[in-house]
DNA sequence: CACAAATACTTAGGCACCTAATGAGATCCA
DNA sequence: TGGATCTCATTAGGTGCCTAAGTATTTGTG
């Protein structure tokens, strides 16, 4: 047995870092470097859960989001509106709307103003569903952070807020 | 217009949190709820980040990921340990290494002690691919996490370390 | 007015991830 | 020894996401 005491899976060590950085002969720094991979690793677990999360109701995030988006915007919203809120393509959008469509929880309509467009619409059948996911969707939303106090919740807040904004630090060029 | 100041992209608000839960009349603390639907927002934001970031040097995440996990262990891994330390499915890592080996940066060669099973090898050119991307890569990493300071990075790192143990809280049952 | 350019959505093709099913080989044990 | 069973890796099929290309329609402009 060589002794890794942390080599089960996903969430990477200071050691990690450590190693890599000598590697190269680099001179950044493995607390740095440790964060950011830690937050990959978490948004890639948190991603998955998310799925199993949503697989319940008959849902994935997407799936989820758009129709939530789509109630609260008074149940009527473009394609193209609804990529931007939610921060997809068009395409994809294409796509989680087929989906939603196969299943009776939205509708598409040609649109009234725009020759091109359509309205995706939320049916009462996706306004049950909304209905019927949420208080277990808030209950284990609220769960998954009850390990915080609220003034933890608020550092936390502020400083993911600040690590988001140089998430454009990776894109940027 | 209506007056929404933040109906851009991705990032939810309070005030949308407390309309979904007063909606459903829940009881969940909005903050709460805030905090969990920034994270999965963050999470997916940094997902799609990370892609372009890997996508510069020919690289995806997994296959980062696991060229990186290679070269940490002597460069020779069988497929399920491979699956085991990155935290995905077997079937993954047999699609990730199908690519991987289609660009000559790893190989498969069958295990000398398990008839069933094979070894991921890196090859030279995996070796001299993780070169050239890592001072780009470090960089970045670090860039991102610029906009705290060392302290803020060891507080997050500890409340972040708790909602990964919280995620739990989407899956479980 | 007519034609070019911008825009809306879809389609096609790619990657990463998953689960379930398959085939091949290992292991256990009566 | 010989079967039941576990495990290794792959394949098949599904979802979500992307970009790029294609079709339809609107808009802008000479």
């Amino acid at each position: 047995m060589t002794q890794h005491p942390e080599a089960h899976h996903g969430a990477p060590t200071l050691d990690q870092a450590r190693r890599q950085i000598s590697r190269y002969g680099l001179t950044a720094d493995p607390q740095a470097v440790l964060v950011a991979a830690r937050l990959m690793a978490a948004g890639a677990r948190l991603g998955q859960a998310g799925e199993v999360h949503f697989g319940r109701f008959g849902l994935s995030t997407g799936r989820y989001r758009l129709l939530a988006d789509l109630e609260d915007h008074g149940g009527e919203k473009s394609p193209s509106r609804l990529a931007a809120s939610l921060g997809v393509s068009r395409a994809t959008v294409t796509g989680l709307v087929d989906g939603l469509e196969r299943e009776g929880l939205v509708a598409r309509r040609p649109s009234t103003e725009d020759g091109r467009g359509n309205v995706v619409i939320l049916t009462a059948r996706g306004a049950d569903r909304l209905r019927e996911v949420a208080p277990e969707h808030f209950a284990r939303m609220q769960a998954m952070v009850a390990g915080l106090s609220v003034e933890e919740r608020t550092t936390f807040l502020d400083l993911l807020a600040r690590v988001v904004t140089g998430i454009d630090a990776l894109t940027a060029d």
